[in-house]
DNA sequence: ACATTAATTGTGT
DNA sequence: ACACAATTAATGT
């Protein structure tokens, strides 16, 4: 049973306050459902919507030349994909791929629509520029953490952000999937990992980690 | 309940 | 980084 988008939208993303706006999504927006590692954008493909995440998360990443995947950024409920933004201005091609890392409901709104919505409403306005400027911060931290955090540190960092973002004590991930999001290997990651669950602040299990207490 | 297999995790070099 | 061992979960018999 599905609600109104309107409601969904009044209690997720209250920062966009305009009726009449609220109107225009609800008439304009579709609202879709993932499952966990479906991918929603591709590497390459032209981006016609523009995605607000209701419920769930999605992770952004990019290829490098050798055709690894590296991550970029976490998205959660009540945010978007400040990316697919600047895609869809220009008729330019994603040069980002979003996948979902837990089942997934959105509300896609065709790009046609957001250059008169930034004309014609303050709230959504603001909003678009909230949403890089959030995401601009959190990729200036990134950047300082990988030029002056040891990995122990990202590590820890890491997961205290994950934990905090799904807001759940229970992360579910390998060792494999926390090293590729780190740039780092393996065995690094269970090393380190062991490491902190000998000072008590994680407990490992297989597939998840559980959080105990962390900076 | 047991054996087989595949994948994750641990450890030494 | 690599190689191998140990552990665990899933699956079939």
């Amino acid at each position: 049973m599905t609600h109104a988008i309107k409601d969904v939208i009044k209690e997720k993303f209250p920062i966009l306050y305009e009726e009449e706006l609220v109107n225009d999504i609800q008439q304009n927006g579709k609202l879709l459902n993932f499952e966990a590692g479906d991918r929603l954008i591709e590497i390459g493909a032209y981006i016609k919507q523009m995605p607000l995440l209701i419920k769930g998360s999605l992770k952004i990443s990019r290829e490098d030349k050798d055709g690894n995947e590296l991550l970029l950024y976490y998205l959660n409920s009540g945010e978007t994909c400040a990316m697919s933004l600047t895609c869809c201005m220009g008729d330019v091609r994603s040069n980002i791929r979003a996948t979902a890392i837990e089942d997934v409901e959105i509300i896609m709104l065709p790009t046609s629509k957001m250059d008169e919505w930034m004309k014609k409403y303050d709230s959504w306005k603001n909003f678009i520029f909230r949403a890089y400027q959030i995401r601009f911060d959190e990729m200036l931290q990134t950047i300082d953490s990988i030029a002056f955090m040891k990995m122990d540190e990202r590590l820890e960092r890491y997961l205290s952000e994950r934990s905090k973002e799904l807001n759940a004590k229970i992360l579910n991930l390998t060792h494999q999937e926390i090293a590729s999001d780190l740039n780092t290997s393996r065995e690094v990651v269970s090393r380190l990992l062991k490491q902190l669950e000998k000072l008590g602040r994680i407990k490992l299990h297989r597939f998840k980690i559980e959080i105990i207490s962390l900076v």
